[in-house]
DNA sequence: TCTTGAGCTGGAGTGCGCTCCAGCCCGTAA
DNA sequence: TTACGGGCTGGAGCGCACTCCAGCTCAAGA
C-alpha cells in the first residue's frame, strides 16, 4: 500500500505517517525499486489502536514505548499489559471527570434557561 | 486574596494566574496600596470551572469567548448557554471514545494474560 | 538601617505534536 | 521525450498553553 492511500485509509495525514517512522511509532515499511515506501495492510490496525490510545489521552512517549516493546515480541507480554492497565486508570478517571462536567453543564444550562425567561417577563413587564 | 494564597487555593501557578489574567480567563484584581493584586474570594470557584472546562478538553480561545460573554452580564445568557450546550456534545462524544477505549483496553489486557500464560506453560513444556 | 522575600512587568523560552518547505528522484501518460 | 504528479529527505516552523527570567519596587522583621 503507497503512503497516500494508507493516508486515506486512516485520516493521518502523509507527513504525520513519515513522521510516526521517524520517531518509532511505525515500523519503517519496505521500499519498493524507487525507494517508496510500501505498507503492509495490517499496519491500519495499529494506526487505528495508536489514535485510540492518543485520543484518550497518553502521552507520545508512551505510546513509543509500547511500540518498541511490541517490536520485541512475546518476551514483552507482561510490560505491555501492565502499560495497557495503567492506560486503563488513566481513562477511569477521565471518565469520572468527564461524566461529572457533563452534569455540571447540564445543570448550567438549566440555569441559563431560567435566567433567559426571568429577562424575558421582565422584558413584558417593561411594556 | 494575596495571588499565593490564591495560586496555593487553585492548584494553578503564579505565572498561570497572571498568565490567564493577561489572556482574559480571569478578570484583572483589584490592586493594594503597593500595587499587588487582591484577588476577590469568588475567583475560586470561578478558576475551579474553567478548569473543569479545560480538563474537559476545551480550547483556549473558547475558554477567553466564555470569558468575555460572561464580563458582558445579562445581556449573553443565551450565548453562554449555547456555548456550554456546545462543550456538552463535546464530553458526550469524548465519554463514548474512552468506553470504548476502555473496553478495548480490557480485552487486550485479558489476551495478554492469556499469552502470558501460555508462555508460562510452554517454558514448562520444555523443561 | 539593612536585608529578605514577595510581588511586579515585559518578553523570551519550552515541550508537545505535528506541519510545511526546498530541492531532489522517478514512473507514467500525452 | 517531456511534462506532471507523487514520493523522497533533512530540517525549519508552528500553535498551544504555559513557564521562566532579569531586573525592578516595596513592606516588614532583626
Amino acid at each position: 500500500m503507497k503512503i497516500s492511500t494508507l493516508s486515506e485509509a486512516t485520516g493521518l495525514s502523509i507527513d504525520t505517517l513519515r513522521f510516526y517512522e521517524k520517531i518509532g511509532l511505525i515500523d519503517p515499511p519496505p521500499r519498493d525499486d524507487a525507494g517508496r515506501r510500501d505498507y503492509p495492510e495490517d499496519v491500519i490496525g495499529w494506526i487505528g489502536f495508536l489514535g485510540q490510545l492518543n485520543a484518550t489521552g497518553m502521552p507520545q512517549s508512551e505510546r513509543i514505548r509500547y511500540a518498541k516493546l511490541r517490536r520485541r515480541g512475546a518476551e514483552t507480554y507482561t510490560e505491555r499489559r501492565e502499560l495497557l492497565e495503567a492506560h486503563r486508570e488513566v481513562i477511569r478517571e477521565r471518565l469520572a471527570l468527564l461524566q461529572d462536567t457533563m452534569a455540571l453543564m447540564d445543570r448550567k444550562v438549566e440555569i441559563y434557561r431560567d435566567l433567559e425567561s426571568n429577562a424575558l417577563i421582565a422584558q413584558e413587564n417593561e411594556e
